[in-house]
DNA sequence: AACGCTAACGCAATCGATTGCAAAAGCAAG
DNA sequence: CTTGCTTTTGCAATCGATTGCGTTAGCGTT
């Protein structure tokens, strides 16, 4: 009984003959109030079925209890977040988020105008924010960056970069898969991957920095633009192919942009990794167990994850959280020949 | 300037020269207030970077602009979503709800004792809910829904339900999957699956009745529990397959199943699909990738997600919708034998 | 009995918006 | 200049909790 009005606290307090006041401390555990009385009053509010109204209580209490975790994708906008990167990012956040009693708000940003993340940041909707991705967003975010503190970024660390970012060495990572390739005897390899977001720009960097030093001229007709999605992959790694630009090797920006090429070269009838090799980042699951199995740097977002919750926490508590980076770690398999040749 | 503290709508009101209710009003285009100066007032707000509290909006108009997505997880709890299945039906959702102007609410249940569906519709924390899987908490959705009408589920049709749900034909889907199996002449059909949760126990029940109609008798040795994770299906497998009992085609209840049982198939020499077909269930991207190629039943994601969020906000109209079931498809490829025979 | 001190408790203000209702302003007709 | 009507505007109550501060109760001393 008793279950049909949405039950408030002045009912409670009726219910139990005390004031609101003491109901509230009683149920927030507050030793003012005696432990038995809090019991008391405690098990009367459960039995009642009564939960506190948590839009009130954020209000009063100018916190909601919720962390929101924001996916810019200043490109590719209106697209359902698809990458199984971003999706088990999201999903090892949301544990670690809830692990700490917080909740999770998915704010998908369909609005990039002037002021958006202030409009995100301004609607108190969240007590911190975890930004997945600068996007092409970087300058944005600095600037949010100045006012608001619990902000954590997952992504590439930049120059002038004034808010608080966690992400693998991408230049590192790049540079270690390119010089395996290069240490498999490839010397025409390709890049596959979107210069404009700037953990691509990060990993093309360390592209450049392998073949350099390995003294190996770089030709821009192996820079392939290729978004995230595996159809678009496929058609950039089709176009490559169809080119004719000779190349022994790709190493893609991403596992989907790897394992999209390694279906076109199939289609075109030529071997991974028998006549070209290929390297993916990332290392999601499937990697593994794709035909062969997929090369790729790993990021380890288990910790990635953790890394960015803790930060973000910190900043929460007012502390001065500074920027991590993680390091990569290449995984070698069969899709660039030699089992760890190199 | 004047991004320093956070700004109330008395302060616009200040800055506009006009009380609180007419900001309000204009800001909410109330066509109370003339048109050129509902415009003023906006350019006014939004110059200043003035953002609605939506704690405050929140509190006072008892609704929260969000929906509540919830992972049941009884079984499996304090587990990762990791299924690609749930994740991507997370990812429909959010857009079909971010699309429509709400907020998404991840709700990971981490405390399933008596209530805990109360708790989250007491919270108020949102508008509605989509409860993504039944798990074994049928009686809790059926309690609930009697008095919570914003409420969608997406699982099996079961018996005694009062809840709205929407969900693929189970039983259909499994006897098609079976009827092609048995079509190929396999006669000795393992199903893999916890039959603990009412869509699987569906879909055993779908096998059962294929395997009927055929007139084959059915082997209580051939029924295996399986979870949802690739370790614990790929443990699962392994022991049907060292058991000894003899068997020539796996009906998985998931592709993750599926995919965990043909590696543990190629791990023990048994070649798939010469001496053992497979078919899963979702049609999960990777299916089409794997090796070989997974034959699945296919349920539509876009159109599931599309049709719960559909109802949810039929309900939150007052509308009482009614469930939805939705015809599943087989998609037969290499890891059951012939490309289409039967 | 009077006093002092602490432990419990409740009053009422507060968080920041929305909105019913009444007052004010604007305008046309008489 | 009234009167009567419509269009604008603002006052003040409200949503449901939390909490600073003052009051009351309870108990031990002298």
């Amino acid at each position: 009984m008793a279950d049909d009005g949405p039950l408030k606290m002045a009912d409670v307090a009726r219910l139990a003959k005390v004031s609101m006041s003491t109901v509230s401390r009683a149920l927030a555990d507050n030793p003012l109030i005696p432990e038995d009385r809090r019991r008391e009053i405690q098990r009367i509010a459960a039995e009642a079925g009564y939960v506190i109204n948590q839009s009130a209580r954020s209000l009063r209490m100018r916190k909601t209890q919720t962390i929101g975790v924001v996916f810019p994708l200043g490109h590719d906008v209106g697209q359902l977040i698809s990458d199984p990167f971003f999706i088990e990012m999201f999903g090892r956040l949301a544990d670690e988020i809830t692990t700490r009693g917080y909740q999770v708000l998915l704010c998908r940003v369909t609005d990039t105008s002037e002021g958006w993340l202030n409009r995100i940041i301004q609607s108190h909707r969240q007590d911190g924010l975890v930004i997945v991705g600068q996007s092409d967003q970087h300058e944005a975010l600095n600037q949010a960056a100045e006012s608001y503190h619990p902000l954590v970024v997952w992504g590439g660390h930049l120059n002038g970069q004034t808010y608080c970012s966690v992400g693998t060495d991408n230049i590192g990572g790049a540079r270690r898969a390119v010089d395996h390739l290069l240490g498999l005897g490839r010397k025409r390899i390709a890049f596959l991957g979107m210069l404009e977001l700037p953990e691509i720009s990060l990993r093309y960097e360390g592209y450049v920095r392998a073949l350099r030093a390995a003294g190996i001229e770089q030709d821009p007709a192996l820079v392939i633009p290729a978004h995230f999605s595996f159809e678009t992959a496929y058609e950039a790694a089709r176009e490559l192919i169809e080119s004719g630009t000779e190349f022994d090797a790709i190493f893609a920006t991403s596992d989907i942009i790897a394992l999209a090429a390694i279906q076109a070269l199939a289609a075109a009838g030529m071997d991974v990794p028998g006549q070209v090799s290929v390297v993916g980042f990332d290392d999601i699951a499937i990697a593994a167990q794709s035909t062969p199995p997929l090369t790729s740097v790993q990021q380890d977002l288990a910790k990635g994850a953790k890394t960015i919750v803790d930060l973000l926490f910190k900043r929460m508590a007012g502390e001065d959280a500074p920027s991590a980076t993680l390091l990569p770690k290449l995984v070698v398999r069969k899709s660039c020949g030699g089992t760890s040749a190199g």
